[in-house]
DNA sequence: TTGAAAGCGCTAACAG
DNA sequence: CTGTTAGCGCTTTCAA
């Protein structure tokens, strides 16, 4: 069932096209200075033995690899988004991909253990990484690295972020203009810096209208679900509830329906709810969200990786995107209760 | 910006703590024999200089290298929902995940390139390997590996597939005893073994309850939305259409109500829809999806490979899984148009 | 145009 | 308990 065969290796290659390793390895290679009958003889012998070479003792010595590192936390729709944007910018480079995570729960999420993952494959198999919501503020590798929306507010390195200050002013400026004064929050997690510019954003953007901020409309949270749908109950069983929510990130706007459904409040005509992100998850139950947002944010980095690996300059060095959240999505009233 | 600083190797740790290399990769890699003050002093070392052992050097040498490799034909739903399964696995075992997607599409999918980024993980860095979806039917490989949902029919290496057929056959019971006499069916790629498997379900499903076949109901397709499109329009313009559709994938399903909505048919009242597979873009609309089924296959893979990593042996060499459409969802008719 | 030999960073005997 | 030594499979001088 299971193949045994040891495999084969370039003195395997050598030894049956009756040439030296060397010479198997100018061919591998492409190099010019090979007779070509002894070039199609190693050829043919490569395809017959099925030769591949050890990308261990080949990434030991030379240095260009055409392979590209991801580092992410787990396979949660928030990555899975990025996922598919980094495999788009892929598909139009000449390099493959290879994506680190790590099983074990202790080891996530910890400045060591990140730059622990990036030496692993930069020092070693990777022309370059790619390191989705880091946390370290620095990194010591050979190749170049560029971190997707990095938790800390000042990193050293290049990144993608997204305009999370602008865009939650242009979802305030939205839920204003729709008439909107008591708007409440449901926020992310307060250590990432994400989350607190998209709170600023709500705050700015009720002082630049001249509405005053109640406190009480501001609810914590930490991007998940389940927290958020307890704020969310929260809100909406005040004396005077809110008549709009704003949410961090969109999955707590989908617990935002998930409690108004078991509280039998009609979403559509009673609150108008704005989720940040863009989760596929999210889109499929007609949320409302910043279209194509994490996406965009994982083509965008390899397309600067790529640039850095061949050592062009980029453009700026940190790329902020727009989010154009309310020029790309009709931020309409929201949606049927599953 | 970035850090070029050279990457610490075990040389240089070992020049700074005043011992030799050998003695530092004993600590590295937990060996006992080594006095505690001298461990102390080179894990400070380590820790100071931030060093990470050379994953290609290590791999070279050593044959364990707590790493499992994953080969991916894409990013698209189908893969990220095997993906999954894959990881939880991951999360509950010793080993971490290397997922290798290649990015030219003219690589994708032949049976040479297969062999090739099989190699290429399991000849190094990796202690086995998953491949998803492959066409080879033979690896030479070092290290195990276990395919998911292989194209081939009698892959010559352990696999985890559907029971497609039962799956179809269980379909087709339910669908039948709904009362429905006329039911359509929209193929899958016909080069597929699962797709073969399905068709053939459906068929016996009809002869085991003695109804005719009529070719004009089987359509043929290729998994893909825009081919089922087409067929479920040609379906449900019929003279005299059926009443209930079976495709063999879930994003064809998908296909049917749109094509529905289009032709302004009630899905709901008219026509009984059940796709096969369970891709959460489906779940959402709220399609009838074989409950877990692709991310149960990712992670039995795992468990499997672990095994086989761990020299232990499988239950059975190849793992059916149930599909247990009928008792898991309810195959209720089916839901809202978006 | 080809081969021999050195060495990438590491681990695993083998000596001490 | 620790150091010395020999490679893992490959690329890359340097000679021939």
């Amino acid at each position: 069932m299971r193949n045994k065969k040891r495999a084969v290796t370039i003195q395997n290659v050598a030894k049956a096209a009756g040439v030296s390793v060397s010479t198997v390895s100018r061919v591998l290679n492409g190099k010019v200075d090979v007779a070509s009958d002894t070039q199609d003889r190693i050829q043919k012998v490569i395809a017959k033995l099925g030769y591949t070479s050890n990308l261990a003792a080949r990434s030991m010595r030379s240095h260009k690899k055409n392979l590209i590192g991801l580092v992410i936390p787990d396979m949660m729709p928030y990555s899975v988004e990025i996922l598919k944007g980094v495999n788009r910018a892929i598909e139009e480079s000449d390099f493959d991909l290879l994506i680190y995570t790590t099983g074990s729960a202790q080891k996530k999420g910890t400045v060591l253990h990140e730059q622990h993952y990036v030496s692993l494959l930069n020092n070693s198999i990777t022309d370059g990484a790619i390191i989705v919501a880091s946390s370290a503020t620095e990194f010591i590798t050979d190749a170049p690295i560029v971190a997707v929306d990095p938790h800390a507010v000042n990193p050293n390195y290049p990144s993608v972020q997204g305009m999370n200050y602008q865009g939650a002013m242009e979802v305030m400026e939205y839920l204003i203009g729709l008439g909107h004064r008591r708007i409440g929050f449901i926020s992310g997690r307060s250590d990432i810096s994400s989350a607190q510019r998209r709170l600023k954003g709500y705050r700015d953007g009720l002082m630049k209208a001249g509405i005053d901020i109640n406190e009480e409309l501001i609810m914590p949270g930490d991007f998940t679900q389940k927290t958020a749908y307890k704020y969310a109950r929260e809100l909406l069983q005040m004396d005077n509830p809110p008549t709009a929510i704003f949410t961090a990130n969109d999955q707590s706007a989908l617990s935002v329906f998930q409690a108004a459904e078991e509280l039998k409040i009609r979403i559509p005509d009673d609150v108008s709810v704005v989720g940040f992100d863009n989760i596929s998850e999210a889109r499929h139950l007609g949320l409302t969200t910043v279209d194509q947002f994490l996406e965009e944010m994982g083509y965008i980095s390899i397309q600067m990786l790529v640039k850095l690996i061949n050592n062009e300059s980029l453009d700026e060095e940190v790329h902020e995107m727009r989010t154009k959240l309310v020029e790309r999505t009709s931020c309409r009233k929201l949606i049927q209760t599953a």
